[in-house]
DNA sequence: ACAATTAATCGTAATATTGCGATTGACATG
DNA sequence: CATGTCAATCGCAATATTACGATTAATTGT
């Protein structure tokens, strides 16, 4: 019915999935990699940056601030964003503890 | 228009986009942590495992497989899937590539 | 050949996402 | 206070996702 049902899975499974999620378009992605390489929060540059309506930017904004991911601080008439650094931490470490649980070594089944 | 552009974003992008958007989902993060452990490769028992219907479980398969993060082998009646070590491997260093260009350190923005 | 088992596929309903034009709200400056 | 700028929000259309019952296809054992 369109609804995923999170109460069957763990709190790890849910938050990482939502913090994915948040990470699964190539506009987010690009996102985060300009902020990143400018290091100094931008805003309404990614409108030019990418060429996408101001309006499809916003959206994706939110969606990464919801997500926690990154943090928006007014700075007179614009908004500057960059990372939040303890949710990208956290966020690192887990897929971090999930890519480190599989060992491609005994990969002899298939 | 429902529809991402993704032409505006180059390859990396959209293949780690891609990538993400079949891990974004509880239940697929469960199949593959259960492919994981189990490490020889399981079909049916998900079904048991998590509670989902067998319908939505295969579908969940199929996204993954046509990501190409498993694959998956006829074994008489039943079917073996466990995790492609290529892609997996790929993905891991893309996404290890894409968190190592964030230093936390010079997060004095906003 | 026949029944049983397993998993893919079809069809459908409910909901979510993507993108954008248009509007609105907040702030700075003349 | 009027005006301009920036970004959030609203409303909409197109499409995608999620979940499942029912059916189908493939294979194994009798």
């Amino acid at each position: 019915m369109g609804i995923t049902k999170t109460e069957i899975f763990t709190d790890e499974q849910n938050h990482l999935a939502v913090m994915l999620k948040a990470l699964a378009h190539p506009a987010r992605i690009a996102i985060l990699q300009h902020i990143i390489s400018a290091n100094a929060c931008i805003c309404g540059d990614l409108v030019e940056e990418l060429g996408l309506a101001q309006a499809t930017i916003s959206q994706h904004l939110k969606e990464l601030k919801s997500a926690g991911l990154i943090q928006g601080t007014i700075e007179g008439v614009s908004i500057c964003y960059c990372i939040e650094p303890k949710a990208w931490a956290k966020l690192e470490k887990q897929l971090t503890g999930f890519f480190k649980t599989y060992s491609g070594i005994n990969s002899n089944c298939c």
